[in-house]
RNA sequence: GUCUCCAUCGUCUAGUGGUUAGGACAUCGGGUUUUCAUCCCGGCAACGGGGGUUCAAUUCCCCCUGGAGAUGCCA
């Protein structure tokens, strides 16, 4: 038997780390089993599912590079894989579970719940939820209320006695006594949706899906899928409920603990090799020497006996150390494609850029590469060259245990050797200012400093003499100068 | 409240009935370097508690504790 797993989830807001795992597991899984990986949307909320979120969800699984063999725009054999799509079906099943009596029609008001809920609560009442009101009306009761024209859903009428058990693939058995079921829950809402507990059980069927893996948020409503599979007379399928994502305080991920959507992933510069490389770590391993997994990779060595059982933190702080890696293993090419959009953001080059600039930035590249731990950090690793830089402090351009005199000492002695720069040649120059910093009895740094301050208008800056090169002789020269003058009147005031 | 699940360094994890309990991130220290970063070397750091079973439990069982999730006409 094929493999048939599923990622189905409901466009209701923006791809977010907790569900790409999801699609991720699913989709490693099917690959490395030579299955099939079907998308299926579950727009059954018709309050809450929008086009955005749709649009967010195949863009994130085309960045990702996760492609689904059936499902919507390439279709299948199981069709339509839009739950909206299908609405006819639900209504034929629910309906069917109701003549045979294991459904029932229920009138209750939303108005009724609530206040039934309320009291439950303020009561800590031992039973919560569904009081089971409408279960057992008379045939003249529910006669009468339809033909008041009031409004119904349709309810599962889950056993009051015995348990159901299901077998999970990580956790084995997970049994639950029928009374602690959630009683009667929903199975098709008055405006005739199907909620998420009949759609999934009756479109997993129809798309004989062989594995269900999903979060493990999802177990306690396991036995009553298998209650529902029951009633319809059908297979039931292996469940794999895999561990949720938490955020450092050990709650469910949400946007409180910072990004949570792929989204914002991709627009601070986060490489889809690295968030999919990491997302896969949490909840899974391959040994303990292995910590970096191509795609291909993963859909090769994907197995269910190594994902963990236990939630796991979202790690931001290592999600940045793997994007760092995956930057360094870039090709300087291939890196200033991905960096050019972010300059053209920050107006440094013009969008489209010239030929001048693509150039220039082809220059950079080799300067920041090490540096970045997301594309975005180019923006103010490379500042200094595209615009004016303010006039450095006086305490800036000074370092460490170095008064004013001897660093304008120093700062004039270097300009004179650097003028020569185009001339002499970086290796010359270099040894000519270490010399120069032995005669003033300072350390080398006690020249270097300066110049790199005066020059990108801070103590962090990639190589010296390549900033300069990069910047522009001229330019690089007047900062200087600038900065020789704020040294001088330093000086002479005191 | 009730139900279900989970439990190895701060975090992700490896692992075994007998190990100096291994790796990675983070952190700290050192080296390379004109700064930062990269890179290299090293340090700190864990089997939640109590009972069993056993010659021996981090490992198997039970209880407790702690954490999480569910308890919707959301998924």
């Amino acid at each position: 038997m094929t493999v048939r797993v599923r990622y189905a989830p409901s466009p209701t807001g923006l791809q977010h780390i907790g569900g790409i795992r999801t699609a991720l597991f699913n989709y490693f899984f099917a690959r490395a089993q030579k299955g099939k990986f079907i998308l299926r949307i579950e727009d059954t909320d018709q309050e809450r599912s929008s086009e955005e979120a749709l649009e967010d969800l195949y863009a994130t699984l085309e960045w990702l590079g996760v492609e689904w063999d059936e499902g919507p725009i390439v279709g299948g054999p199981h069709g339509p894989y839009v739950q909206s799509e299908r609405f006819e079906l639900y209504q034929e099943y629910a309906e069917k579970l109701v003549s045979e009596g294991k459904a029932y029609r229920c009138y209750c008001t939303s108005e009724r719940l609530e206040k039934l809920r309320a009291e439950q609560i303020a009561n800590k009442s031992e039973q919560q939820g569904y009081d089971r009101h409408c279960r057992d009306l008379t045939q003249e009761e529910r006669a009468a209320l339809e033909q008041a024209g009031i409004p119904s859903v349709i309810r599962l009428k889950v056993p009051l006695e015995g348990k159901t058990t299901f077998n999970d693939l990580l956790m084995g058995p997970i049994t639950r006594r029928n009374c602690d079921i959630s009683p009667d829950p929903v199975l098709l809402k008055s405006d005739r949706f199907p909620t998420y507990h009949l759609a999934n059980v009756i479109d997993d069927h129809m798309m004989e899906v062989t594995h269900i893996m999903r979060a493990q948020e999802w177990i306690p409503s396991g036995p009553l899928h298998i209650l529902l599979y029951e009633a319809f007379g059908w297979e039931t399928p292996t469940y794999c409920h895999l561990p949720m994502v938490m955020g450092s305080d050990g709650q469910k991920l949400s946007k409180r603990h910072g990004s949570t959507a792929v989204k914002d992933f991709r627009r601070e510069g986060y490489l889809p090799e690295a968030l999919l490389n990491y997302v896969s770590m949490v909840g899974w391993s391959y040994d303990s020497e292995r910590e970096f997994f191509t795609k291909d990779e993963l859909c090769e060595l994907f197995s269910l006996e190594k994902i963990n059982k236990s939630p796991g933190i979202f790690d931001y702080k290592k999600l940045l150390w793997y994007n760092g890696h995956y930057i360094r293993e870039k090709s300087d090419a291939e890196l200033a494609k991905l960096l050019i959009p972010y300059l053209e953001a920050s107006s440094f080059i013009k969008s489209p850029p010239s030929q001048e600039e693509i150039k220039r930035v082809n220059e950079i590249v080799p300067l920041v590469k090490e540096r970045l731990k997301v594309l975005s950090d180019v923006t103010e690793l490379t500042r200094f060259l595209f615009e004016e830089i303010a006039p450095p402090q006086v305490e800036e351009l000074l370092p460490k245990k170095q008064d004013a005199p001897t660093t304008l000492k120093a700062l004039k002695g270097a300009y004179g050797y650097l003028k020569e720069l185009e001339v002499e040649g970086v290796e010359a120059v270099e040894a000519k200012l270490m010399e120069l910093a032995n005669t003033l009895e300072v350390k080398v740094n006690g020249v270097f400093m300066p110049i790199r301050v005066a020059v990108t208008g801070s103590h962090v800056s990639p190589p010296l003499f390549d900033s300069i090169r990069l910047l522009g002789y001229e330019k690089a020269f007047s900062r200087i100068e600038r900065a020789i003058n704020i040294l001088e009147n330093e000086v002479h005031n005191e």
